[in-house]
DNA sequence: CACCGTGTGAAAGACCTGTTAACGCAGGGG
DNA sequence: CCCCTGCGTTAACAGGTCTTTCACACGGTG
């Protein structure tokens, strides 16, 4: 709830081009990454989509449908699997939800209700995941650890309050783009930013204080007069002449946090500059 | 799947005598403990049940079905909801499902289907806690073992109470994790905290209190603020040193009640390493 | 040069946590 | 049947930390 803005990924596998428009609609309006296939591919590609979940229809998967649904939820746990088919009997939308299915719609069907299920499906699935799903996000020599709610440089914590931690993993993760004051605040605070309001400002400050105290020689955040602020780590020295103190490599003090490649939501998209 | 020793608790809460006899016959078969109700019954009960998922019927709900099902949805994050319900409007379906409930299914339907929507919703919360009640678990001089729901330092039982045993054991499988007031009481107590609970800080000080007692020259639990607590052994006394039981517990010479065991004169402890 | 936006420091105030104690409830024993 | 004891909950207070706000200096922009 907290990291909020993250962005759902579905594919869809169909072949009805009415259903498909319209859905597709929907999901853009409700902000989803979608992906629409006309073919059953390999559950080893889905995997590669990280997806969030997939809705399929038994008609476009062809005659192998029941075997692929199957490797699909084996081969799949973690996805969200909602199946939305023509008429269907009993028996066949139990053996789905047994093989691992998470919901069976029928068409014809509302879209509403579709997104509305898929919805569902996510938002349990989320529950259940465990917290891992972040991984450490680094940077120069910072390392921002979203499981501590802090950040540190070669194992030394920054001792970040919690405000401003989250004003780092922000700007950290639209790394390289400049944010406005008023996005920042919306989604630090959680709300809309008052006019006059310098906040921003203060806790900017007071994050490059302790960056700067705990990882001199690196510039993190750069001022853009009139608009906001980017993260975009820069060295104050020449390349080679970081002698000593080297040891980049930030050890992982122990906590085992599964290499979690991050997943980077969406592609990097300068906002106008 | 795997060995189902463990059974599912649902309740039904409906009126349909025919729905409940066919279900529950159904249910039996697949060994689920299950309640039929035939009136909403408050949400604190429904805790109360340490339930695994709940069927309900909007018609048996009376006229604030919708409320029940919301503050239902609240109050049980980690509840399956499945509403089985007469004839409905899909705008009623979407707000269903966006107020939190996981599935509805239309009546009339087949038990069957019930039963497999059911579990399908129920699979996904499973898989997170499958791991946790296994082996016994071991921090610096903590043992915790899940089997008598006991922690023990050299052999001798901290005496905690079922609550602070759960919350310790909760803090200790997420080591190295900062884990928020919310979350952990989710998932000790069951259900979502109100607002200004403050029973999550009064059990960390009991906890802390008898860690202390009994493996001083140990912090275990850290506090993190504004966000929670996050378990990680660490000592008090430099590595190489030989710990001489350093005054750390300010003695409270003033005993309260007589009975006050006060053991560890000077058991041997530390030695550790 | 005038104007606005930003950096900086400090102080007031809001919020959070540690700690203690009293209350109500349930189970066991007399 | 009543009393005793242990446990969990709730309220209240004290002390600290973090946020916000304000005032002023500095620097960019037109």
């Amino acid at each position: 709830m907290s990291t909020q803005a993250e962005t759902n990924r579905l594919a869809v596998i169909d072949t009805d081009s009415g259903f498909i428009t319209v859905l597709t609609k929907r999901l853009e309006v409700a902000g989803w990454h979608h992906r629409v296939l006309s073919t059953p591919v390999p559950p080893d590609e889905l995997v590669a989509m990280k997806l969030n979940a997939v809705v399929l229809d038994m008609a476009a998967l062809g005659p192998d449908a029941w075997d692929y649904l199957e490797r699909v939820c084996g081969m799949l746990p973690e996805l969200g699997i909602v199946v939305c088919s023509g008429r269907s009997t009993v028996a066949q939308r139990v053996r789905a939800l047994r093989l691992g299915a998470d919901d069976w719609i029928g068409k014809p069907c509302h879209p509403e209700e579709v997104i509305a299920r898929i919805e569902a499906v996510v938002r349990r699935r989320r529950r259940s995941r465990v917290q891992s799903d972040v991984g450490p996000l680094t940077a120069a020599e910072l390392e921002i650890r979203p499981d501590q709610f802090q950040a540190f440089v070669s194992g030394r914590s920054l001792e970040l309050t919690r405000r401003e931690f989250e004003l780092l993993q922000l700007l950290a993760e639209a790394k390289g783009n400049v944010l406005e004051r008023e996005a920042i605040y919306q989604r630090v605070w959680g709300y809309s930013m008052a006019h006059g309001d310098r906040s921003v400002d203060v806790f900017v400050r007071k994050l490059r204080q302790k960056l700067e105290r705990g990882s001199p020689g690196w510039r993190y955040i750069h001022t853009h007069f009139g608009i906001g602020y980017r993260f975009d780590p820069e060295s104050l020295v020449a390349d080679g002449e970081i002698a000593m103190t080297e040891a980049s490599p930030p050890a992982t003090p122990e906590g085992g946090a599964p290499g979690e490649e991050q997943m980077t939501p969406a592609a990097g998209e300068p906002t106008a500059s």
